[in-house]
RNA sequence: GGCCCGUUGGUCAAGAGGUUAAGACACAAGCCUUUCACGCUUGUAACGGGGGUUCGAUUCCCCCACGGGUCACCA
């Protein structure tokens, strides 16, 4: 096989959301388990849409989730500039080749005009194509359009016949070119149409295959009928199934967190949610659904693409996220974690430097349960706050019960006299108390445990203990023996 | 509406004429445990419908239904 060189290839219209993720991961993928190239390339030929701020997010999302460019923006290659707006003379070339040729031809026929014979078309109950009025327009007539102050466009000559897609994953798909338009080439602007750019720039890129979501599988046969009217040899296709929301219409806003960013800001992790948007559409031989990036570059293969659309849907998105949470080195989740952490104003930022190891034991003892950042946030919350409340269902269950109060003031007591404040000591001071009182360690260690977290669950209670540090332990012990005393007592 | 693609448990998804139709998430139960998680064990749950072809169809063919995509001077 020729060198592999695939592109990903958005247009700066918004952020990067879950479905180009994934598409652009697929891409990613087959360059690297093939030892290919991966190009980035910004369509942006809608200047009307097109802005500097979604071009940068889209970059920092691909940064981020780790889908590095060999060629592309800020990466230069033998094939750039890879801005569309940067090869307009490559199209213009194009387009006079093709003009001259009389493959292609000017229309003078407004957008105004078009839409309204659409509508009207629509109406009556016929395809909405264009009629090709312009096709074949006489010198005259065009001159005097012209003179009317009409811009024209540039549109295809589509030929009779019938054009054949060759996809890699769903075989070929034959269309009739009767139900193609003779669409437009080059807007009244000047700029490319997205399926005439494409073409160009797929050419000129030596793209050899064209990995991109189904919904392109209509426009390929415009593509390949371009590409063939001016002599190039066709890239192989494939068109990945689409990602649903899950009333199985196409994702939008309106069903929650859809972009890339949106999942950084919720605590996920970048290898969780490329693991996850693999196994969309794609899965490995193996049974492992965690699987390391290698073993994804590794075994991943166009044959495994599923054909049918996959619905989006977080929950297992969330596990996996959960299980790297776990795995991955603590010095970066804490590193990671401390931005949610400060944005709750829990922290200062910049968070001291004497503060971090401290921090870093709480992260660590809290992870275990939690399965995103800011969840890790949420669950570490008491241990930079006052407690202001303590969970009701805690409450009836562990401060109701006659003699608490005691036997906590008891419990205060002991860990007050306590020589060394640690995890052991404290477990061990306490599991005298029980054996002593004859009760069972629960019964001390729940009402300890909501008295000092304010929570009924958490990590280990006397991991807590030395986390809090004696100090805290005690004011809080203090303040929970007031506040059932108060509260109880009438009861 | 025309054209195109698709249809295996709630979701992801394996399967390629003969299988007890994998596995994962979610859910439920149990074990572990100071709680909650993690982990482990077990369980509930699927081939859209109808015709063919075949000794035998989830698997091949046709029709229908349903879902999705596309028919822009958006990509």
């Amino acid at each position: 096989m020729s060198k592999v060189r695939v592109r990903f290839a958005p247009s700066p219209t918004g952020s990067l959301h879950i479905g180009g993720a994934r598409t652009a991961l697929f891409n990613w993928l087959f360059a690297r388990h093939n030892q290919g190239t991966f190009v980035l390339r910004i369509d942006d030929t809608d200047t009307e849409r097109s802005t500097e701020l979604s071009y940068q997010e889209i970059l920092s999302a691909m940064r981020w989730l780790g889908l590095d460019w060999d060629e592309g923006p800020q990466k230069d290659g033998a094939y750039g500039p890879y801005l569309q707006s940067q090869r307009l003379d490559l199209y213009r070339q194009a387009i006079d080749q093709l003009l001259a040729d009389g493959k292609a031809y000017l229309c003078y026929c407004t957008a105004e005009e078009l839409a309204e014979r659409r509508k009207q078309a629509q109406a009556e109950g016929r395809p909405p194509m264009y009629d090709r009025r312009c096709r074949y327009l006489t010198r005259a007539e065009q001159e005097r359009l012209q003179a009317e102050g009409r811009q024209p466009v540039v549109r295809l000559a589509i030929p009779d016949g019938v054009t054949t897609v060759h996809d890699l994953i769903r075989g070929d798909v034959t269309f009739d070119n009767s139900t193609i338009d003779d669409f437009i080439l080059i807007k009244s602007n000047g700029m490319p149409t997205y399926n005439f750019a494409t073409v160009i720039d797929d050419y000129t890129m030596a793209i050899s295959h064209v990995i991109r979501a189904e919904e392109h599988l209509s426009n390929t046969p415009k593509q390949i009928l371009v590409a063939q009217t001016l002599g190039y040899q066709l890239p192989a296709y494939a068109h990945v199934p689409m990602i649903l929301a899950p009333d199985r219409s196409k994702l939008s806003k309106r069903h929650g967190a859809t972009s890339v960013e949106e999942y950084r800001d919720a605590g996920y992790l970048p290898e969780a949610i490329i693991n996850y948007l693999a196994l969309l559409g794609w899965s490995p031989e193996g049974e492992e659904e965690i699987i390391p990036l290698e073993d994804i570059v590794a075994d991943f293969s166009l044959a495994r693409v599923a054909k049918t659309a996959a619905i989006y849907d977080t929950k297992k998105l969330t596990w996996i996220n959960g299980h790297y949470l776990r795995e991955a080195d603590i010095d970066r989740i804490t590193r990671l974690a401390l931005p949610f952490l400060q944005a709750k104003g829990l922290l200062p930022d910049p968070l001291p430097e004497q503060d971090y190891s401290h921090l870093r034991a709480i992260i660590e003892a809290v992870r275990d349960r939690v399965k995103t950042l800011a969840e890790v946030a949420d669950a570490a919350s008491y241990f930079f706050t006052e407690i202001t409340s303590y969970d009701e269902k805690g409450v009836r269950k562990h401060f109701t019960k006659p003699g608490v109060a005691e036997l906590l003031e008891e419990a205060r007591a002991a860990l007050a006299a306590l020589p060394d404040f640690n995890a052991q000591s404290t477990e061990e001071a306490y599991r005298k108390i029980a054996e002593q009182k004859g009760i069972s360690t629960g019964q001390l260690f729940h009402p300890t445990r909501l008295a000092v977290s304010g929570r009924t669950m958490g990590p280990g209670l006397f991991e807590i203990l030395e986390l809090l540090g004696r100090e805290t332990v005690l004011e809080r012990l203090a303040k929970a023996i007031d506040w059932i005393k108060n509260n109880m007592a009438t009861n």
